[in-house]
DNA sequence: CCGTATCCGGAGCGATACTG
DNA sequence: CAGTATCGCTCCGGATACGG
């Protein structure tokens, strides 16, 4: 925890890219942020939550996070079946840098936020 | 510049997603770490830094994050010719938050740092 | 040297239907 | 309520060839 080896350019790009790997996912960000603050949440509360989303994605998307330590799962055994989702707290850390880039996004340029396509082709 | 408007978990998703968006891509990154610090650099440069890449890998993710106004594009009209790469501002400012990433990505379990699929099927 | 065009395989994602 | 299975489309990315 001293100090960091040293990276080269293609290291640290690497390191990132595979931070971003867990992050990447139609829907990774929005359940995430879903969860952020320690928040629990039962998988028909997020459904909800996130409209347009569908099971497969919301399950396929939970599954993954889950794989990836950042989320945890949590099965009640009973009658209705019952289960909660919540950050880990490597899950957790990652609220501060999240915050950083939203900033960072809230600085972007009108056009970019937009997501505007230049429509000149010709 | 004073209080960001208030932010529901889903705005504040979208916000970052949009941001996630313009870092997409499979060589967006090492491009990018290649450019931090001011560093101006020539096409040939950048396709020799990074091995692995193909042309048109290397100037589409360009061209993109050109259109993303985070890196800037110079061309000589000269021959033989000759373009040149640099960050933007905003560019640049991406650099602390990426860095916060890498730690994050640092602090990840072993397991999801070595990619490790649970092979596990049958 | 810098860039464009085309072909092609694979991964991601959405809609729908079904099960414990 | 929570989760699985399947289909089909779209986009991404890699290889190769060609143009200014």
């Amino acid at each position: 925890m001293g100090k960091r080896p040293e990276y080269t350019a293609d290291t640290a790009a690497r390191g990132v890219q595979n931070a971003l790997r867990v992050l990447e996912g139609r829907w990774k960000l929005v359940i995430l942020f879903q969860l952020f603050g320690g928040k629990v949440r039962r998988f028909s509360e997020l459904e909800r939550a996130i409209p347009g989303i569908s099971q497969k994605m919301l399950i396929q998307q939970l599954r993954q996070l889950e794989k990836d330590k950042v989320v945890a799962r949590i099965v009640h055994h009973e009658v209705p079946p019952r289960v909660e989702y919540h950050l880990t707290d490597w899950g957790q850390s990652l609220c501060p840098t999240l915050d950083a880039l939203l900033i960072w996004a809230e600085a972007a340029p009108a056009e970019v936020k937009e997501g505007k396509e230049e429509a000149a082709e010709a």
